[in-house]
Formats: C-alpha cells, sequence, structure tokens
RNA sequence: GGGCCUGUAGCUCAGCUAGGUAGAGCGUCCGGCUUUUAACCGGACGGCCAAGGGUUCGAAUCCCUUCAGGCCCGCCA
C-alpha cells in the first residue's frame, strides 16, 4: 500500500474529519525541500478524502519570528537592523510588500500549480490578534510543570528568569529578557540596559517560545496530522517536549506524524535556502512540469533522501514519469506505483491516455523551432504524433516552457546548439569538400523523412569508404557549428529540406 | 554524548507496515536492427538480502547485538 494511504488508514481509525497541519518559516526562499512537507501533506490529505474522510491542508506561515541574521541573498546595510524583528514588520528587499510575504507570495503561486491550495494561518496575525490567548494563559498559569517538561525532556537547563514568552524589546526586536512580573495581558521584564519594558501579550508584543508555540497551534488549529523534517524528530527535540505539553497543560491529543527526510541537491547535499544552496519551488516550476514535481515526491518513501539532479537528471526524471504513466494506463503499473502517479496528478487522472511526445525530442524541437504551433505541425509531419487535441496542446505548451527555462539555467552545454543562420567559417580541406559535395546529392534525391535521411548516411558510408561518422561530425559543424549534436535523421527531418541543401551547397 | 534513517545485482533502488521459493531500471555480455546528445527490440550473466544470534514449520521482512554510511539534536526555528 502506498505510504499516503497507510497514513491515511491509521488516521481514519480516530475519526473522519482531519485537520493536516504544514508550514514553514518564511525567512527565505522557500525551496523544493520545504516543498516536500507540504507534497507530503496533500497527499495524505488526498488519500484521506478518497477513503471518504474529510481532510482539510493547512499552512502556517511562521511570520512572527524573527530574523535570525543577514542571510547571504540580503543587503548588510540594509538588513543589519532588522536582524531580531518579526518578518512580517520588515521591508522585502524589493517592492511594498513585507518580507513575509515577499517570500510567501511566489510560494503560494508555486503551489497552486502544483495542485495545492492549502487554507493559509497567518501565525503573525493569530498572535496580534489574540488567538494565542487561551493556550498562553494556561502555559503560564502552568509554567512551573512547562519549566520542567522542557528541563527535562529537552535535556537543557533554562535560565533562572526564565518565562514562558519570547519578549518584545522597545526596538521592535524579540528577545530574551529578565522576567519581573506578570498580570495579564501585561508582563513586565528587563532588557538588556536594564530598562523595563511592558509586553501587552493579548497584542502579540512577543510570541510563545517555538517549543510551545508549535502545541498551542495543534490545540488551537485543531491539528491532528503533521508531517516534520527530521530536524525536529529528534529525541528531546520539539515534537518530543511538544507532545507533552499539548497533552498534559493545553489538555489536547497529540497529533499523529510522519518524518520526512531531505532532498538533497545531487552532488552538493541538502537544501539550504540560508546558503543559497538550493532550488526555490518557483525555480523548479520554471524547468520541471508540475505533475513530475509532485512524482518526484510521491514515489519515494518519505524517509529516503532523494538526490535531485537538475542536469540530465531531471530529462531522465520526466522520461521515467511517462514510461510509468504508459505503464498505467496498459495495467501492468504495480499497485504503489500507480498509486504514486495518481496522487502526483494536479488534477484527477485523465481516463483517455494522452499522446506523449519524447520529451528528449521536445528539447531538440524548442531549440530549432520559433514557436509552439511549428513544434506540433512538424512532429505531425514526422508521425510522432497525430493531431492534438485542447488538453494536449496545453500540456505540450506548459512542457516546451519548462524546457525553455531548462535550457536557460540548468542544461548542460552537450544537449545545447543552435542552428547557424550564418554559413559557419569552417577550415575544410578538399576531402571534406568532397564529402559536402556528395552529401549535397545524396539530400537532393531522397524523401524527407527520419528513416531516408539515416540510411542515406550509411549508403554513403557503403560507397565512398568514409565513416559515417565523419559524415555526421561535417552535418554538426555546417548545421550547429559543433561536432555532435541531436540524433541527425530526426533532427534533419524537423528542419526545412532546402535549407539543409544550400547550406551544403555554399561551401 | 543522544537520536533517527539507510545497508538487497557493478550502479540506482522496489519488496519489509500484514513472514510463504529474491525483483525492476540502468550498465555488462550475446543476438537483431543501416550504429549517435545516455536510440530501439530480444535474450543472458549477475545477490550468503551488511555480519551474527533469536522467534518460527518457514525470515530480506519480526526481535536483539554488532559493523558501516548519511543526517539531525545538544544555539534558533
Amino acid at each position: 500500500m502506498h505510504w499516503a494511504d497507510v497514513v491515511a488508514e491509521k488516521l481514519l481509525e480516530s475519526g473522519k474529519k482531519h485537520v493536516i497541519s504544514s508550514g514553514i518559516t518564511p525567512s527565505g526562499p522557500i525551496h523544493l525541500g520545504s516543498m516536500r512537507e507540504i507534497l507530503t501533506a496533500d497527499a495524505i490529505v488526498r488519500a484521506v478524502n478518497d477513503k471518504g474522510g474529510e481532510a482539510e491542508l493547512l499552512y502556517v506561515a511562521d511570520n512572527a519570528d524573527p530574523l535570525r541574521k543577514v542571510y547571504p541573498f540580503l543587503n548588510e546595510e540594509k538588513y543589519g537592523a532588522y536582524v531580531g524583528r518579526p518578518l512580517a514588520e520588515i521591508p522585502a528587499p524589493e517592492g511594498d510588500r513585507s518580507y513575509d510575504q515577499f517570500f510567501l507570495k511566489p510560494f503560494f503561486q508555486a503551489l497552486e500549480e502544483v495542485g495545492v491550495r492549502p487554507k493559509v494561518i497567518d501565525n503573525y496575525d493569530y498572535y496580534k490578534n489574540g488567538k494565542y490567548n487561551e493556550c498562553v494563559k494556561k502555559i503560564i498559569e502552568s509554567r512551573n510543570e512547562a519549566r520542567d517538561i522542557l528541563e527535562k525532556i529537552s535535556g537543557r537547563q533554562l535560565p533562572k528568569h526564565w518565562f514562558p514568552w519570547t519578549f518584545k524589546d522597545k526596538d521592535g526586536k524579540l528577545c530574551n529578557g529578565k522576567f519581573i512580573r506578570y498580570e495579564w495581558p501585561f508582563v513586565y521584564f528587563e532588557n538588556k540596559s536594564g530598562d523595563e519594558i511592558q509586553n501587552n501579550i493579548e497584542k502579540g508584543e512577543g510570541k510563545l517560545p517555538w517549543r510551545l508555540d508549535w502545541p498551542s497551534k495543534w490545540k488551537i488549529l485543531g491539528v491532528t496530522f503533521e508531517a516534520f523534517g527530521k530536524d525536529h524528530a529528534t529525541k528531546g527535540g520539539s515534537f518530543d517536549t511538544g507532545k507533552r505539553i499539548v497533552k498534559d497543560i493545553l489538555d489536547y491529543k497529540e497529533p499523529h506524524h510522519l518524518v520526512y527526510e531531505w532532498i538533497n541537491l545531487k552532488g552538493k547535499g541538502a537544501m539550504h535556502s540560508s546558503t543559497g544552496l538550493a532550488i526555490s519551488a518557483e525555480e523548479m516550476l520554471r524547468m520541471a512540469p508540475p505533475e513530475v514535481i509532485r512524482w518526484l515526491i510521491m514515489q519515494p518513501q518519505p524517509n529516503r533522501h532523494v538526490d535531485f539532479d537538475p542536469g540530465l537528471g531531471l530529462l531522465n526524471s520526466v522520461d521515467k514519469y511517462d514510461r510509468s504513466l504508459q505503464t498505467y494506463y496498459s495495467g501492468d503499473l504495480e499497485e504503489n506505483s500507480s498509486r504514486a502517479l495518481e496522487l502526483s496528478q494536479i488534477k484527477a487522472i485523465p481516463e483517455e491516455e494522452n499522446q506523449t511526445i519524447p520529451y528528449r525530442h521536445l528539447v531538440t524541437l524548442s531549440q530549432s523551432k520559433e514557436n509552439h504551433e511549428e513544434i506540433e505541425k512538424t512532429l505531425v509531419r514526422t508521425g510522432d504524433i497525430k493531431k492534438l487535441n485542447t488538453n494536449e496542446i496545453k500540456n505540450l505548451k506548459s512542457r516546451l516552457n519548462c524546457i525553455e527555462g531548462w535550457l536557460d539555467n540548468y542544461a548542460p552545454e552537450s544537449v545545447k546548439f543552435k542552428i547557424q543562420k550564418n554559413v559557419p567559417n569552417l577550415d575544410l580541406n578538399s576531402d571534406e569538400k568532397i564529402y559536402l559535395e556528395n552529401l549535397k546529392e545524396k539530400m537532393t534525391l531522397i524523401d524527407w523523412n527520419p528513416e531516408s535521411i539515416h540510411d542515406s548516411f550509411y549508403e554513403l558510408q557503403e560507397t565512398s569508404e568514409i565513416s559515417a561518422k565523419e559524415y555526421f561530425r561535417i552535418m554538426y559543424l555546417v548545421l550547429l557549428g559543433k561536432e555532435r549534436g541531436p540524433r541527425l535523421g530526426f533532427f534533419l527531418a524537423t528542419i526545412d529540406k532546402d535549407f539543409v541543401i544550400n547550406r551544403l551547397d555554399s561551401y
């Protein structure tokens, strides 16, 4: 059984309605690794609903969290002063929005494209509007017990003047001050310079520290399931303390959970937006079809790490996805893979199989043709496809967009080429000029389709004692200005015959 | 120091939740095909399932121990 269904069945044993939560601190570009969390959650929402349950997906934007430091992608001068301020109160690197929205907006846009529409929880607003009141009160009332749980389970010592609230200093920065006294909704603390500061808890001046904030969210939002990264899952970590806090102090049942592994960039290690070693969700969508992105997450077990290779590996992933889809329609795909494919669809899986155009062909065509229509026409002419229906056209276009993005940013040089509009300047010897002459004659005579073109090269080889390889090489040089290129029969058939003959004739 | 995950064919991995004769893709080799951005078709080779022990009629699968690798936590989230 697919992992999402295993979880869904377990959830349904304890009730029909479920709140599946996911979230992130929007401190930088939100990357593919973070996307694993919400896609994992989304898969479980779908699985619960498929089995007759009612699951809702939440996405908590932890924008009350402070900016921890000036990240490498930020301007030191501008952001130095904002370190410590809540993300929701800081200006964005560009434009009028706030910092958190600057990173969240494109991420939500990306989520929509991969078919995920969570209910978004603005954590900053939650604090401002007093949604945490009840939980904060309870925790403050039982602060000795809370302290005990945190110290015992996490094994770390809390300061003598600990109070379960991250204070907000008069300069707007979150800080750990010395607790003085408390009288709901006010708490008083002494800051570093020795001033006494008042925070109004009801108005979100300050926030709960993470280890208390998380379990409070479970209760406030009614969370029954959450998938989280292994950083939270360690013994004595925030989940361990959270489940005790929520049970003993907040009187709520700990949510079911699942721990997922990181996504690594092939050969480079785990993604971190803070170091810049990451591919953001938006970037990802500009180079890979959304269903393939989902599939990269749905196919493996959540506890396996994923090595993502944005180079040639991406082409392989798309090919693999396409191939499994074809196997799916022929009914030969095993259960888990079939389910993974269903969960990878943006909408429902189409009942009728669409024509798949080999992705590598499209990589070639997108570099040799001007626009989508020409590409489609060419594919029909070469017999690779029949006329496309509306759905297929849409599909073709979105895939071509991905390919263009990929070629611009991630494709290795070996797959890139450009048809030379002007005749490349080549230093040819007399033998080579003869090859060209022979080639031209041959090309003039044949039908312009992949097989005849291909065949003609081997006929030339037989009659002229020159290797076919040499003919290939010279053809690529003349057309592309480089020694290698796409499979020649197919490639030539996609471009204009007269153009090719003229080119050969100009040497 | 503590914890989690992983270890199955040369490589990448599935199979483990629910025990019932070891699987796929790629690579290699052979055959076919007028051989190419890492083409296609057919076939073969290939594994003490990391090691040891236990439970069982029966273990890759469950339990214990060990070894190896990766990562997380012990600041913050």
